[in-house]
DNA sequence: TTTATTAATGCAACTTAGTTGCAATTAATT
DNA sequence: AATTAATTGCAACTAAGTTGCATTAATAAA
């Protein structure tokens, strides 16, 4: 892991995965930086704050990934909690407090997890 | 939904899915199939196995998507057990005994799951 | 069995997502 | 200020999935 540089691009791509309170997808993020960096810049972004641990990487049941803040991750990058994806308005949450209870047999190495739930969330369920 | 045919392509898929030890990826079927059928055709007869209910769809953490044979789907296609992602092997596995538990907070409507676990398979984990 | 209906397919073209090589830029160190 | 190497932009590329449409073929009706 080389030495990590503090630049724009980065401070801002990490600043608005901070802010966002909801994961945010590559295209959301480039939709938000505008021209402030190329499209490049952002996928290579991403993967260093994902080496340094400073964000962790969320894949729906299709497929989609987008991107969320760590919180505890120095001392284990373990993201047992759960993530909902709300099919009526696309959002995608951390929900922090919700951790699975599981027991695998033994012999499995458990080295990462992605947990995600898919429906409304309480915002949507609540219009119906 | 309107009437599924058998065709040789679903036949053939299908039985591919449901003999396979593990999931299978769309380039998996691909290769298996041969010039059975034209790429397209594997997508879209995946599609229709989903609607019907027949396979499920299983995504790990980088968005790489595989199906699996659905066992008792007729009554709830609640995906709900673990899949498992081998980092050596690539190979993924449904464990259909392993069913996490978890609490939701209430105005949350669960429609489907997706629960995939990286790391070491048993086979993988004893060749070290 | 023959005919009619329409689901399913093949093909080509297209869109979307992500990757790579390389020269130019720039953050951080000396 | 000069040095070093991480970072960036750009263009080209690969991989994955989608769409429209003419053709084929599974199934049902006659
Ligand atoms: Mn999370
Ligand atoms: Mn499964
Ligand atoms: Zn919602
Ligand atoms: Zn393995």
């Amino acid at each position: 892991m080389s030495n990590s540089r503090n630049t724009i691009a980065r401070t801002e791509i990490l600043n608005l995965i901070r802010e966002a309170g909801e994961a945010l997808s590559h295209a959301d993020l480039q939709a938000s930086l505008g021209d402030l960096c190329n499209r490049v810049t952002i996928y290579r972004v991403l993967d260093r704050l994902l080496e340094e641990r400073l964000i962790h990487k969320i894949a729906d049941v299709d497929g989609n990934i987008t991107y969320a803040a760590c919180h505890d991750c120095s001392s284990r990058h373990l993201h047992n909690h759960i993530h909902f994806r709300c099919e009526a308005c696309q959002s995608v949450t951390c929900l922090n407090r919700v951790e699975p209870e599981f027991k695998l047999p033994r012999q499995y190495v458990v080295h990462s997890m992605n947990f995600t739930v898919s429906g409304l969330c309480p915002k949507c369920s609540g219009k119906r």
